[in-house]
DNA sequence: CATGAATGAGCGTTCATTCAT
DNA sequence: TATGAATGAACGCTCATTCAT
């Protein structure tokens, strides 16, 4: 009856993005908005179609449930970071390089798109039960082993510390990553101004590469 | 209505301190396992009362309601965290020092009581709307401020790079170390045993001050 | 969120006078013998829903509340009362024609529909608090001022006595109806045929107009 | 163990009323004051006895329940009435002066004590389920029968008209009464002044005996 | 007598989900 | 596709009542 509910990971070439209805773009993104307004959990399922100017109902044809809604959302806003961690991954440049375009790349998107940072950092890294069964944790995952891949890369061509673990290393980076724009978030950095921005990033940056000791 | 809803900083008389009804540690604690296995939401006070032992109603008795108990639960965790965190800060030592202790406070209180960590962490700090209005928020920043403190004082010891902002660097710091406890919380990293946690802190501890860089 | 919570009076057209949900409808005159057998605080929204063969949440779908139920309740009630008071007010006849016919039409409506009386009468007039705000006790003033208008009426054309106050007149007079039905609804005044219903009315119209004394 | 829920009846001869405990006392004037403010139910047992300066439990001590309770201030105000009607019906005069006296009585009291009528008329008479089962109905069935008897010995006497039925008079001269006195304690009919609430009673007095009939 | 901690049934309300149209 | 009325399980909170001291 509904071939809606199909694949939401078809590749974006040439001729097939038109198959994803418009309603269900509009649910998806007002689905972004109002989870990170509200939080998952502080939102029903009818803020999100009265955000999408959509029926009530339509947001069942579309998604199965409130649940898979969420893993759209995020699996939509993850698949986005996880393409440009692997465009970074495969490029050229230094370790270094790589590590800053990965805080670029996050810094920029929150410069356009805040709101869209605080559900990915807010809501789905922090989902109790949490970075739990499905999709999601398994993409966490994969963001985690890529950044330990360019870790690894670095290390093989000695432009990184050989005797530090890929996967914490990255866990840590991108915690440290994650903090500090949660701190944006939250007010507690300044990041009013697009300078700030920068300013913060090189920061973080620095701190990652050659830490904090003189 | 109840005296039971006090402060629970009344010295009546010497070695009363802090008197506190017994029940209401029960609630208390019951709340922290509680919350770490199924979140706020995922809940019910009946859950409490019955991890505690205790009569569904007599949670309402102690607590107001579902979102005082919660941030009962956090301000109980975050005091333990910030008067260790004070300690460090008002201790002797390097930087290098505080910062390793600061670390190796949460690793150790992890390994005997990961729970409490798992709420601190996946609740506490990623609450949406989170870091919110009333206690949590202040004290979240409070944590911050403490740490940016050690970094200071580093700085103008010589021991830090004095072109850090140490609040910037201070959110990093402690993102590095919430996300890598994260990454154990929920096994991406390696934690079953003792080692294998001190292990890890080593290294978190290492990236923070001397960076990735070779 | 829905239109069904709408106003009433909504015409869109020729004859859909009140388009109201047949549901609702429903819920409405549940409610009304419901209150009438258990009282407000006696019943539970459960007890209307299925009083009125409806699922539980529809009663939340077109009430916001219990308290705008009865609110609406009393609201249907009473304007069908006043009606009644101004068409008998604006009518023809002496102020002892008037009067007769005030308690003429709710001794019939008690005939055919006690318990609506009865909600108006125990629950209306006796709420606690009661005659408090909203509209329900504007209603009740309009219904007095009304009864004081016909009063006034029959003094300006010598039918009553000018020195009695209008409103006092009015107030006692409803007080008068009201206990006497009162009285048939808890079987202290007997009224199980309709011979008896109207003996007492004529006795009660008979002390309104020229006393007890002989 | 507990003698203390005996008899509430003890006639007030010499000797005994020393044996209603003082807090007993305190909390049976409490609920007076609270019934009469927030109705019965919207008060509950805590607040009577906040209001009676008395532990939470002691309410249990002296009454069985909150019913028992209301039934107890119940009791307690239609005795003082019903003894003030029996004695005006036993006592001398005409018809018109003991109906008179009635009146009067009952706005004397308003004067002194409005919380009290408050709660004899909004909440005894009006109690849904009203009227009901227990004391609380006979009470008030006798004190109609009282002034029906009243009637009934001016019938006699051919002071009152014949033709009149003793209850439904009753009944209709004491719901005139209510009204009007719920008129003054709503606010509908003014009594802020000792001569106000004389007037009032004049003029009710009056309409009862003569009508409104010029 | 007196206290107030402890108990738990009851109920109002929310909201995800279904379904008829 | 699209709509929104209809459903009912779930849960937070209240408060009368009991009981140990």
């Amino acid at each position: 009856m509904s071939r809606a509910r199909q694949s939401r990971t078809a590749p974006k070439g040439a001729g097939n993005e038109e198959f994803e209805p418009e309603k269900r773009r509009a649910i998806l993104h007002a689905a972004v908005r109002v989870f990170a307004e509200k939080g998952y959990h502080g939102c029903r399922i009818a803020d999100v179609a009265r955000a999408a100017n959509v029926a009530y109902g339509l947001v069942y044809h579309y998604f199965r449930n409130k649940d898979e809604l969420l893993e759209s959302v995020f699996a939509e806003q993850w698949t986005i970071f996880i393409n440009a961690l692997a465009a970074i991954d495969a490029g050229q440049g230094t370790a270094g390089d790589k590590i800053a375009g990965i805080f670029g790349f996050v810094f920029d998107v929150y410069k356009t798109a805040p709101s869209a940072v605080r559900v990915l950092i807010l809501e789905v890294t922090r989902t109790p039960q949490g970075l739990r069964a499905g999709s999601t944790r398994e993409t966490f995952e994969k963001a985690v082993g890529l950044v330990a891949d360019v870790v690894r890369q670095g290390q093989a061509r000695g432009e990184l510390r050989a005797d530090a673990d890929p996967i914490v290393a990255a866990a840590t980076i991108l915690g440290g990553l994650e903090l500090a724009v949660s701190g944006m978030v939250v007010g507690l950095v300044p990041a009013s101004t697009e300078e700030e921005i920068d300013r913060v990033k090189n920061q973080v940056v620095g701190l990652a590469l050659v830490g904090l000791r003189a």
